[in-house]
DNA sequence: CCAAAAGTGTTATGTGTACACCCATGA
DNA sequence: TCATGGGTGTACACATAACACTTTTGG
C-alpha cells in the first residue's frame, strides 16, 4: 500500500499539461519522483487540492493548486492556464478513489526546468509527438517514450488536442511566443502545433485583419544571416477570432 | 449546520445542465428539494458521487453519476451527455467544501418532469432568457427568475453558452430533436439557441451538403394547416461540421 | 384562388488559396 | 549580385447572403 489515499474517501487533486514550443517541436512537461517505487513512471506536474481544515480555512482554489504545480517545476508562475477536464474513473489510480481536474498552460519559448536530478525530482520536455503518435505519421511513438503514470497519457492526448483547436479560433498561438515576436514566430507555432506548413503571404494577411489579435510595435526585428528584417508584434486584446483561421483537411 | 459534508474533507458532486428546446424557447431544468431551509433555492439536478467504500468497491464513475441525476427527475436517461466544466472555489458552498463536476444534458422536445411537487421534490422548465440575461435584449431577466442555488447560475450560463457555441461546429442541434425531423424543426433550434432568424432556403443547403449531417428517411411530414409537407430526416454519423455554421455578427 | 410553408435557382459579395513578384538584408 | 526571408499584388475557386421564384398542401 504506497498511496497516501485514505479509502472511503475521494481525493482531488491537479494536474497541469504545460506545453511550450522547444526547437520548433510542440512539447509538454513532465516530472519524475525518484522517491517512490511507482517513481519510474513519468507524470504530469500536479498534486492534491488543500481541502482545508474547518470553515476559517476553506482550502485552496483549483486554479491556485494548478498555477502552484506550475511555480514548482520552476519555468514559470505566469503564462495562459485554462481548466481543461476532470478525470474521474474509479480505476484511475489502483491506490485511492483520486478525481482529478486537469489544467492546460501554454508558455513561451525555452525555460529550463528546475530540479534535473536534485530533490529526487526530476523534470523535461517531451516532445508531443513522441507521446502520442499522429494519424499517419508516426510509426508508434517514440522508441524511447516514456510510460506514463495513470492515465495522465490520456490527459496530455486531450490537452494537445484542445491546444490544436483553440489555435483555430483563438489568438492562443500568442501564449507560445515572447514579446515582440514576428510573424513568421507566430507563424511557426501553428506549423509546429498542427504539422504542416501554412503560406505566409496569406497567414500574415489572415493574422493582420484579425481585429486585435497583434499590435504592431513599430520597430524590427534584428536581422540574422540573410533576409529582410520583420515588423515586431505584441498581443492584442482580442479573445476569439472572427473569422477563425481554419487549419485545412481536417 | 445544515449540510451533510465532513469538515475537513472534501465532497465531489455532479450537477446537470439539462437543456430542451420547449415552446421554441431554450429551456433548462431546475429542482427544488422543499424538505430542507435552504430549499427556496432552485438547483440543478445533481448530487453527491458515491467514492467507493474499499478497494473492492471502487466507487461510482462521474458520467454514470451524472446519468443517474438525470434519471431521477423522470424526463430521461438517454441523450447528449458531455462534461461542461468543474467549479471547485473554496467558498462556493458555505456548508461544506464541494467540487463539483458539471454536466451538459440535450434532449428533444418535451419531457415532462416526475414529481411536479410529490416526494417533497419539485422540477420544472426554466427558459433561459428568464435566467440569464442576454446582451441588450433583456431587462434584467423575467420578474419571477428564481434565485439559483450556490453558483448554479454560472454553471447554467456556461451551459448554456457551450451549447450555442457547439452548434457552430458539431451536428448536436440534432440532440434537440425527435426523430424523424424536418429541416425546419430543426432550423427552430439555431433561431431559438442563438434568438435569431435563419434563411430557410440558405440553411437547408448547409446542412444538406454537409456529409453526415441529417439523412433523408425517405418519407414527408404530416401537413398542418397549409403548407407544402417537409421531407423527414434522421440523425447522420457527423461529428463534426466542415466547414462550421457560423452564427452571424458575433 | 389564396395563404402558407417547403424547396430550387440566381446573383452579388466576400473569403480562402495559390503563386508571381518586389523589398531589405548578409555574405 | 546572389541567397534568404519578409512583405505586397492578384486571379481564381468557392462559400455565404439575399431574395425571386416554383411546388404542394389546406382552406
Amino acid at each position: 500500500m504506497t498511496g497516501s489515499g485514505s479509502a472511503g474517501g475521494t481525493v482531488v487533486t491537479v494536474d497541469v499539461v504545460l506545453l511550450t514550443l522547444r526547437a520548433g517541436r510542440l512539447s509538454v512537461l513532465l516530472t519524475r519522483d525518484d522517491d517512490r517505487v511507482r517513481g519510474s513512471d513519468w507524470r504530469l506536474p500536479g498534486g492534491p487540492v488543500r481541502p482545508g481544515e474547518d470553515l476559517e480555512d476553506p482550502g485552496e482554489d483549483l486554479e491556485d493548486t494548478a498555477r502552484a504545480a506550475l511555480e514548482a517545476t520552476g519555468v514559470a508562475a505566469a503564462g495562459h492556464l485554462e481548466q481543461l477536464r476532470t478525470y474521474g474513473h474509479p480505476g484511475r489510480d489502483p491506490d485511492r478513489r483520486a478525481v482529478s481536474v486537469a489544467y492546460l498552460a501554454l508558455l513561451p519559448n525555452l525555460p529550463r526546468p528546475r530540479g534535473d536530478g536534485r530533490d529526487g525530482v526530476a523534470a523535461r520536455w517531451w516532445p508531443v509527438e513522441d507521446l502520442i503518435p499522429r494519424p499517419g505519421n508516426d510509426p508508434a511513438g517514440s522508441p524511447d517514450a516514456p510510460a506514463l503514470a495513470l492515465d495522465h497519457d490520456e490527459i496530455v492526448g486531450d490537452g494537445v488536442e484542445r491546444a490544436r483547436a483553440k489555435l483555430e479560433y483563438s489568438p492562443l498561438a500568442a501564449a507560445f511566443v515572447d514579446e515582440p515576436f514576428t510573424l513568421a514566430d507566430l507563424r511557426r507555432v501553428y506549423e509546429a502545433a498542427w504539422g504542416a506548413p501554412l503560406d505566409p503571404p496569406n497567414f500574415r494577411r489572415k493574422v493582420l485583419s484579425t481585429a486585435g489579435f497583434v499590435v504592431p510595435v513599430g520597430a524590427r526585428a534584428a536581422p540574422r544571416g540573410g533576409g529582410r528584417p520583420a515588423e515586431l508584434y505584441r498581443r492584442g486584446e482580442a479573445t476569439a477570432l472572427h473569422p477563425p483561421l481554419l487549419r485545412r483537411t481536417v
